[in-house]
DNA sequence: TCATCTATAATAGTAATACTTTCAACAAAA
DNA sequence: TTTTGTTGAAAGTATTACTATTATAGATGA
């Protein structure tokens, strides 16, 4: 079985759908490599006409600007990510074992998947670590809100939020615990790797103790007593 | 009695010492009330000249870029959460009650304070929350952190840590868990006001269950069994 | 007091960024 | 076959992010 997945990004962020065309699909796999090797702030549409070998206004045809496309990749991100977890915690019944594989998903080191052809996830996991806050720290962040931009980020924080519920009805912070965990996932590895001091990692580079760190962080606020 | 707080925010950030002239102090003030009305990406050294009435060329003797004016006024504000934390945990014999302080200074709402003529920390503190992750999130964070840039952050994160192994010694995680509450203090703030959905807080637009939230989260992880 | 040093202002200039517009070429759809 | 839609090519604009040059006023110092 060959499997390929589509996820449905919020039409309003692009301008032409990029997955229907072949120039759509590029701008999205080169974006990703551009953004990845050069940063958000330096990369520029220029730069990635002429990476794939078009014009600077073909891209403008897709998105209205660079924050659109930060905006689609992320999106991309979490669907990508709220599908894995659907999938991995398919027909696990313990809540506990639903929220380890949550936490494992969200730290784990990401490896390209291969039933999406054109884009690279470990570069995008690398993205979200990196430039994934720019997508919401602005100062349009409630008119792109209101235009549901940033629903599969939500989506991800109340599945996870579901989780903690099952395991304990009675925690009285699901939601921000869920984002507590997805934000620290990615932020530990940053810190980790170019912060170290801000970590207990520093010296290991270990990422399973960032596992370790959140296991211990979540099951010890929402145990019942 | 009258007093004045200064700190000695590392040297290698501005070109010129802002705090000794007149132009110097103005640039950090309108710098700050700027940033926090336009956002760090639209603000412009052109903007500041015209605001404060001089032009880009006398700004930029003073700042390098303004990447490295966000990162004066960011490490302002830390060095100010240390001392503010130093000075009201002091003679504290608590371990529990001054990590309690830490917990309320990060999250509470901050009011301009007058021991700072020129410098407004209610717009700091907000500024700080939407867009001090931008200091860090950049490709040079690795020549940044060499400069030292970082360090009142770290500093500050490492004071915490210190409270939080008073509390129990045999925490395995303190460093990651002090950044963990001083990112979730500003995070949560933020989110609540415009990502509500991304926590528990949306509807009330409690401040005070910031504070519930991180006490619950950092007390019951570091309570011994 | 004269020289000089310093900080700022005024002005101009450059390369790059972030777009927009127009028009031609071509392929697919009706 | 006409129409429509997509891309390429080329040009143009306002703004950004700087740098450089010169002039001037005020403070410092010999």
């Amino acid at each position: 079985m060959e499997l390929s997945l589509k996820f449905n990004i919020n039409q309003k962020l692009s301008l032409r759908n990029p997955e229907e065309s072949d120039l759509g699909r590029k701008i999205i796999q080169h974006g990703i490599v551009l953004v990845h090797q050069m940063g958000f702030e330096v990369f520029t549409f220029k730069k990635l006409a002429k990476e794939i070998g078009t014009t600077e206004a073909s891209i403008y045809r897709y998105f209205e600007n660079k924050h659109r496309l930060l905006l689609y990749i992320v999106d991309w991100y979490w669907s990508w990510q709220e599908y894995r977890l659907m999938f991995q915690t398919n027909n696990i019944a313990s809540a506990e074992e639903r929220l380890k594989i949550a936490i494992s998903l969200l730290s784990d080191q990401v490896e390209d998947d291969v039933s999406t052809s054109y884009i690279n996830e470990k570069l995008l996991y690398e993205i979200v670590m990196s430039e994934g806050a720019k997508s919401y720290l602005t100062k349009h962040v409630a008119e792109d809100n209101k235009a549901k931009f940033f629903k599969p980020y939500k989506d991800l924080c109340a599945r996870i939020a579901g989780f903690i519920r099952d395991y304990n009805p009675d925690y009285k912070y699901p939601f921000s615990l869920s984002s507590t965990i997805i934000e620290m996932a990615h932020s530990q590895k940053y810190y980790m790797h170019n912060l170290p001091s801000l970590t207990d990692f520093g010296a290991s580079k270990d990422e399973t103790q960032i596992v370790s760190f959140l296991e211990n962080l979540v099951f010890s606020s929402i145990r019942k007593h």
